[in-house]
DNA sequence: CAGCGCCCCTGCCCGC
DNA sequence: TGCGGGCAGGGGCGCT
């Protein structure tokens, strides 16, 4: 499920119950992630105050003394705020239980996520050296793009799904950012224009950001219950709408499969 | 190096 | 109602 926008959301959701303290203990009941859970997490943590809490593309970063605690909820993955004993559900994998009762539990049921500890700097982890910009960085910008693309000739939407080329643009949103800027999913990055790139970097940013907004009064429910946090489901143009009249023109959606994976567009609007 | 296809896993939805 | 197949929003890896 999650998006960068979801990411953001989540990460704004549980910080404000967790910085500052102190943890107790650590629970992993199910290491086998996408990567099996750092071993001896419990007794790396044990004892350190969260300090700060950020996000670098669809990874979590939180800082301790020591090191950061990397998190990646994959595809399914899910965090939230629960207190000491609340009953565990089939697919909480992993709690980290803070000194005044309060844990943040982490669920996911597809085991795509990741949780490891990482020691030394986080750019420098494997999984974080070789990714792009941020999405919201002035350096994501059409002259980057077109400058990345000269010579290359991946369709443009798995361009722009690369995460060396920039960071959290996943299916939903190159979908939606594809087709506010008018271009058709399928089209070379080579042919691309510098214009064109503009505005698709203007249309990023700008589904990116009201996605995290909407989310950000959607959302706030990361505290209690057995939650899934239940993912918006903001105003989409065209992800999960083949087959259907484009909002715009009246035409009917097409999809198609990039990469093993869904794209939708509009024949008329995207050229 | 660029560009593909594969695969890790479970849940859910659809059609028979 | 039960069951099998296909599909899902991530993303690294290994092969050509």
């Amino acid at each position: 499920m999650p998006e960068l926008p979801e990411v953001v959301v989540t990460l704004r959701g549980v910080s404000p119950h967790i910085l500052g303290k102190q943890v107790a203990s650590v629970s992993v009941r199910e290491p086998r992630l996408r990567w099996p859970v750092t071993e001896g997490l419990s007794s790396l943590l044990v004892g350190q105050t969260l300090l700060e809490g950020r996000q670098r593309g669809k990874y979590m970063l939180f800082r301790f003394a020591s090191g950061h605690l990397m998190i990646h909820l994959g595809m399914s993955g899910n965090l939230r705020i629960v207190t000491v004993g609340t009953p565990v559900g089939k697919h909480d994998h992993v709690d980290i239980n803070f000194v005044d009762g309060t844990v943040l539990r982490y669920s996911d049921p597809r085991r795509f996520g990741t949780i490891q500890w990482l020691e030394g700097l986080p750019e420098e982890h494997p999984l974080l050296h070789h990714l792009g910009p941020e999405p919201f960085d002035d350096g994501f910008c059409g002259d980057y793009l077109y400058r990345l693309s000269r010579g290359r000739k991946v369709p443009v939407k798995q361009f722009i799904m690369d995460s060396k080329v920039v960071v959290g643009v996943g299916n939903i949103y190159a979908n939606e950012s594809l087709f506010h800027a008018g271009i058709r999913p399928t089209l070379g990055v080579g042919k691309v224009s510098r214009v064109r790139y503009v505005e698709l970097v203007e249309q990023v940013k700008r589904v990116l950001a009201s996605a995290i907004e909407q989310g950000g009064t959607t959302l706030r429910d990361f505290v209690g219950g057995d939650g899934k946090p239940g993912y918006f489901k903001q105003q989409l143009y065209v992800y999960g709408r083949a087959g259907e009249p484009c909002l715009k023109c009246g035409a009917l959606l097409k999809e198609i499969r990039q990469g093993q994976r869904s794209t939708v567009y509009c024949p008329d609007c995207q050229r």
